[in-house]
DNA sequence: ATTATCTATAGATCTATAGATAATGC
DNA sequence: ATTATCTATAGATCTATAGATAATGC
């Protein structure tokens, strides 16, 4: 078969997430991703030069729509909170919707492979325009001064959390779930709780703005 | 050399956490272990007649006293919150302060593997415990009724990033961080964001009892 | 003519065992 | 006499390449 429009690569990267999310990138071999996929071991070799560039096609599909994400998240105007908790809600909606089982991606230290800088790369991108969102909420007196470092990994802990979930034990609709992480970070980081249902409103009409300012796909 | 005391075994410990938390459980060799330990790499099934094994004893240095101390905070009288303030304090303190890198022991899906069953179970365990005490706080009107499983994994997630930042950047001291993640979760869950303060001084009287229920070691 | 798949396989691992050697305890 | 280490190696992987075969596009 010739020009299938890369539905073969397709299937390869869903089973390949799939298994990498049980195993572990270093758990999974390339036989065991054939063998989900229907194929001959060095047929994978037909659409990927190496294994690395599998995880790295992966990590791309999340990390670049994750990146614009936190971008737009950045330039919206008005206060801190009410982009931060649109961010949340329509950045877990978007990984629980993937294609993709994106649990195995980040587990392993896969990403300090030379081969994957430049995945390593973005992801750091995505950290530091986090934490700059939440810089800027603590100096505005928006946000409860904790360690701005700190609440950047708490909330990629618990983004990460919530994806692993999903495979364990499927509870309530992705909205919901990411209405939920929304909810639980703006409780902890907002200065005036009594602020949180505004919150939640003002969000709720930038929601779209930052959905639709997410590009799957570089247009080139 | 006879009768070390074990002195070796706990060297194969040390550096095997060390590289789990590098390069996860499969990317590690029985023979990178040895490397860093300054032996050959048969030698180490001296110490222990599987791989699966070496990570077993990790999981038990992390689980068995994590265990114990989350009984401890359901066991405790008082307030759920202040229970729950003093149990996430001492818990990442402990985890902070074990000898071993406890940052690759929960990354992978290792724990499904038949040899960890115990393990497995240990956790599903811990885990039980910590929705149960949270679902006292919410039945009593403590904490907002958020889904119990939901945050649940909310805080093990934070847990396991905070973990996992020790080794990125060490920024503050261990209790610094700990009171961090204990005033994040429960400015998150509280129903009443008034009652924080109270909440921080019941705990402190509490960290006692929940520390030194903790046994590193079963007296057999 | 081009492209995806296949078979076959090289070469490098990796876990674990067998059995020899050396060092200590009694 | 016991125990930890060593050398040597079996047997099972694993990634990636070489080159044949088959199926489609022009």
């Amino acid at each position: 078969m010739t020009r299938g429009g890369g539905a073969t690569r397709d299937r390869i990267l869903v089973e390949a997430s799939r298994l990498f999310a049980e195993r572990g990138y270093h758990g999974t071999s390339t036989r065991d991703i054939a063998d989900k996929v229907g194929m001959r071991q060095p047929s994978i070799y037909s659409h990927f030069a190496t294994k690395h560039l599998i995880l790295a096609a992966l990590l791309d599909a999340d990390l670049v729509p994750a990146r614009a994400r936190v971008r737009a998240a950045l330039d919206l105007p008005g206060p801190v909170a009410a982009r931060l908790h649109a961010y949340l809600q329509v950045d877990v909606a978007a990984i629980l919707s993937l294609p993709y089982d994106v649990r195995g991606l980040y587990n392993d230290d896969v990403l300090r492979a030379p081969e994957l800088a430049e995945q390593a790369q973005r992801r750091a991108e995505i950290h530091d325009l986090t934490r700059e969102l939440i810089e800027t909420g603590i100096g505005g007196g928006e946000l409860v001064p904790f360690d701005t470092g700190f609440v950047q990994h708490a909330i990629t802990g618990l983004l990460l959390e919530v994806v692993r979930e999903r495979g364990a034990a499927p509870s309530g609709t992705p909205a919901a779930r990411a209405l939920d992480v929304a909810d639980f970070v703006l409780r902890a980081v907002l200065l005036d709780a009594r602020l949180l249902d505004d919150v939640r409103a003002r969000a709720a009409t930038l929601v779209p703005g930052i959905s639709t300012m997410a590009v799957p796909r570089p247009v080139g």
